[in-house]
RNA sequence: GCGGUUGUGGCGGAAUUGGUAGACGCGCCAGCUUGAGGGGCUGGUGACUUAGGUCGUGGGGGUUCAAGUCCCCCCAACCGCACCA
């Protein structure tokens, strides 16, 4: 080997290897224990950036750690190719969004390449292309035979200058983003997938999915919102037409004083024709942002429809209003309202001066004129339920309303059914055709792919295959028809890749379920947390879908979850003139320190003046704060980029970017380099090695291997369990730290030192796998001469190296520490308690106390209680 | 607003089961090495201190022989909220 670090010439070299051998070719292999580990794939965006590297790096590590010990791993990658911004970037640079798309597939491949992930590339797919998109679109069509799609009216953002439908994001303000013009809701026909169905399923196997983040867990139980409740109807006064409202406190009924309507419920646009203030009133919501965190924080608004209700029990006639936080599209529209027991309602009726009762004794502290009693406790002013607690008022309510027929119990969900719609080019075609007489029908197999031309022209306004009328045209039996413009969710092609990696080139089938079979579900998924309901909870959702079509057997897709932090890299401004800042790049700026190393000052490397600091943030381009993976690949190799992205943080927490600390990971590995080279010189000089067990080794030689092995074992349990690659590189440095001072003088030293770097280069090459292989051609061992270190085994702990003659113990008074005392490890209580109280520091602090009690802690700890 | 997470030296972080707070790395300081260096090596580095110790894990209370860790209250920052992916 080389005297001298080279990465840039190794790293080329090894990828090479790896490419020319198909090192990471998976097949199935019946018998062998098998892994398979998927980091969610990118969407094509044109570069990688430092969120990519870090997610593909964690699931790089564990893929080639479960490797070495001896599993039959699998790593896919692939692209989530479809999405928004290829329609942006198309109409910006005047391209077609499948040309932009597939230039930047092929851009990142060389770079996540050039960062020798271990990628099984002979499965790489697209979701843009027809052969992967045909097989959802068939199964969506099995869905749509089943009866799990339907078609219903949906809110989205219209932009009434444009004429078209905007994303979230694309609204800013209220308005839209390019026509400026203020957004409204507007109600369209839309297809939605039935994931309600299986609400009581997706709950409920979220107890099994034991090696998912709790965290990750609670917020798909809150998503999806189980909660148990009475539907009742109210009949309106005067009139046949009633409504339905759903509520989960029954027990504050005789509390309600009036009930709230959506603006968009059938009954308000009825009363609203000869009410001008009604009419206005729902004409202002048209504008309502209709996100939930915009409901929940706008100010609360409504308007009287003058109708009035009938109280289902009371026979109480109360009025019904029409309110801006009450939307249509959450279960039916309509609420009832105990201003006495709900603080929204509270301030709403205060507001426009509506009845307020109580209904539940409060505590002493409560104020009915000053807040709603939102504690749940005994039922007064409620006729025959007074003195019933929650549950019996429940109960008896309940009863009541169904002996009257009046209302029910039922189970309500917050999770509502997914809607696939978008107004979008795009995307995958959704398979579906209108026919003269106004029903729909899917498309049958044999007509799929409903393919998406590429090659078109972006008008930056509607869909290429909206704007196209000889695209829609089409026969169905025989009878003129139109095609489904819209396309899907992209969350639609994320939800069933991992499946389709496992048959990613069959073309006479969605998924081969032998093949599924053997690999699924996912050992270990990867991503960011910002995925941790959505994307998670449809592709949990579609899974299931699939199991009931018989394509595979598990009920889970996803075994184990990692959710990865973001990257943060520090953020610099200077003052613009219009009062705003310009960014400036971190690699910009230089530092200034006073002589304890705390920051003073910072300045631009351009021109040497102050900049001002503005924290950590995420990395992005809106604060001109993003490092440039590739760069840093190029300055130190892409080993010195994983090893420190894995040493920063823990992965679940952000990361915060470091120049001097990707300095320090590159010196590390110097350090390492030197210590293998420096060893093998030994061996040229003096011939190799016997085997450990012919030696015998000193006190000094036995505590290196106990570290040695110390860290084995703790390297094996934290890349192995823990999933804290960061200690586990850490404890790696400390043993490096000891190895880097050891002798090499004779022959025993050489021995214990082969044992050891042998250790650590297998270690590491999780981690860093191509400095790792290039040593290895050098210090392997002979039994496996000519085996790539990637087939190598983990190093096994010795047990017998562990075991320690001596114990270090904590002597404490009242608790805290007054001396360390070493004692035989085979030392008993009263020993140890002798040898502590007979230490100078322990006598002088119990002085003249008495002794009260003494703990021990056996090998560890001793503490005394004197007063 | 609702749901979730985080908070420990100058900085990133460690402390896995309630048992030595600050491992490891960065930065900084000192020394050695080099013709020189933004290179390499060695040592030191929480604060205060009367040098005995005392204090110290966002803030305030509590449980315990013992609390970063458990319980209650509060504060701040970040993430998600259904058409960004």
């Amino acid at each position: 080997m080389e005297s001298i670090y080279n990465p840039q010439a190794i790293e080329a070299q090894v990828q090479q290897f790896w490419t020319e051998n198909n090192t990471f070719k998976a097949e199935e292999k019946p018998g062998k224990e098998k892994f398979y580990c998927l980091a969610m794939f990118p969407y094509p965006s044109g570069r990688l950036h430092m969120g990519h590297v870090r997610n593909y790096s964690l699931g790089d590590v564990i893929s080639r750690y479960q490797r070495l010990q001896g599993k039959n791993v699998m790593q896919p990658m692939g692209w989530d190719a479809f999405g928004l911004p290829a329609e942006n970037a198309a109409i910006k640079n005047k391209t077609a969004p499948a040309k932009w798309t597939y230039e930047n597939i092929d851009y990142m491949r060389n770079q996540l390449k050039s960062l020798g992930f271990a990628y099984d590339w002979s499965r790489e797919l697209a979701t843009c292309k027809k052969d992967y998109y045909k097989w959802e679109q068939w199964f969506f069509t099995q869905l749509y035979e089943k009866g799990l799609v339907y078609k219903k009216n949906a809110t989205v953002n219209w932009d009434p200058v444009d004429q078209t439908v905007l994303a979230n994001e694309q609204v800013i303000d209220g308005r839209g983003w390019r026509s400026g013009a203020i957004v409204e809701r507007k109600e369209i026909p839309q297809w939605f997938i039935k994931i309600t169905d299986y609400a009581e399923e997706l709950l409920t196997d979220l107890d099994q999915l034991t090696e998912w983040p709790e965290q990750v867990k609670t917020m798909q139980r809150n998503w999806i919102g189980r909660s148990e409740g009475i539907e009742m109807t109210f009949q309106v006064e005067g009139s046949s037409e009633s409504f339905d409202i759903y509520t989960t406190r029954p027990d504050t009924l005789m509390g309600v004083t009036y009930v709230a309507l959506a603006a968009q419920h059938p009954l308000a646009l009825a009363a609203a024709k000869n009410n001008s203030a009604l009419s206005d009133f729902i004409a202002e919501c048209k504008t309502n942002k209709s996100t939930e965190a915009d409901m929940a924080t706008m100010e609360k608004k409504g308007a009287d429809t003058g109708l009035k209700a009938i109280h289902p029990l009371t026979g109480k006639i109360v009025p019904v209003w029409a309110a801006n936080f009450v939307l249509m599209d959450y279960g039916s529209g309509a609420v009832m309202s105990v201003p006495g027991h709900d603080q929204r309602d509270f301030e709403f009726a205060t507001k426009y001066g509506l009845e307020i009762t109580q209904v539940i004794a409060g505590t002493d502290e409560d104020d009915i004129n000053k807040a709603a009693i939102t504690e749940k406790g005994k039922l007064i002013n409620s006729g025959e339920f007074d003195g019933l607690n929650f549950k019996k008022a429940f109960k008896a309510i309940a009863y009541k309303l169904s002996t009257e027929n009046k209302g029910s119990i039922k189970v309500n969900y917050r999770l509502r059914d997914w809607g696939v719609s978008r107004q979008r080019y795009w995307g995958t075609p959704i398979p579906m055709v209108h026919l003269a007489n106004g029903e729909s029908a899917a498309v049958p197999l044999d007509q799929l792919p409903v393919e998406l031309p590429e090659d078109v022209i972006m008008n930056g306004v509607t869909s290429p295959i909206k704007d196209n009328p000889e695209w829609a045209k089409t026969t169905h039996n025989g009878e003129e028809a139109f095609r489904e413009t819209d396309t899907f969710d992209t969350f639609m092609e994320s939800s069933w890749y991992y499946a389709r990696y496992c048959s990613p080139n069959d073309d006479t089938q969605m998924i081969d379920p032998a093949k599924a079979n053997y690999w699924l579900p996912v050992d270990q998924y990867i991503g960011g947390i910002e995925h941790a309901i959505l994307h998670l909870l449809y592709a949990r959702f579609f899974h299931k879908l699939l199991r009931d079509a018989g394509l595979v057997n598990c009920d889970e897709p996803f075994k184990k979850l990692l959710c990865q932090g973001m990257v943060l890299a520090d953020t610099y401004y200077r003052e613009a003139e219009n009062g705003g800042q310009d960014w400036i790049s971190p690699t910009d700026v230089d530092v200034e320190r006073d002589e304890k190393g705390n920051v003073t000052a910072a300045v631009s490397k351009l021109d040497g003046q102050p900049v001002i600091s503005a924290g950590m943030s995420k990395m992005s381009k809106s604060k001109n704060n993003g490092i440039d993976p590739q760069e840093v690949i190029g300055k130190y190799g892409a080993d010195t980029v994983r090893l420190f992205i894995m040493f920063t943080s823990p992965p679940e927490q952000t990361l915060e970017w470091s120049d001097s600390g990707v300095e320090g990971a590159h010196r590390f590995l110097k350090r390492v380099w030197k210590l293998a080279f420096d060893f093998s010189e030994q061996v040229k000089e003096h011939g190799t090695v016997p085997p450990l067990s012919e030696l015998t080794l000193s006190a000094s030689q036995k505590k290196l291997r106990r570290e040695l092995h110390k860290t084995i074992a703790k390297v094996s349990d934290d890349i192995g369990r823990r999933n804290t690659f960061n200690t586990a590189i850490a404890s790696i440095m400390e043993l490096m730290n000891h190895l880097t001072k050891a002798k090499l003088a004779s022959i025993e030293d050489r021995a214990v030192m082969q044992e050891a770097v042998r250790a650590v280069v297998i270690m590491l090459t999780p981690i860093t796998p191509h400095m790792c292989h290039e040593i290895w051609k050098t210090l392997g061992d002979a039994a496996s001469k000519n085996v790539m270190i990637e087939d190598a085994s983990w190093p096994i702990v010795d047990e017998s190296a562990l075991v320690e003659d001596e114990k270090l113990i904590i002597v404490q008074v009242n608790g805290k520490v007054r001396a360390k005392i070493t004692v035989s490890a085979s030392a008993s209580k009263e020993e140890v308690e002798a040898f502590g109280l007979s230490d100078e520091t322990v006598v002088r602090f119990i002085d003249d106390k008495t002794i009260r009690k003494v703990i021990y802690i056996p090998g560890k700890l001793l503490n005394i209680v004197a007063n």
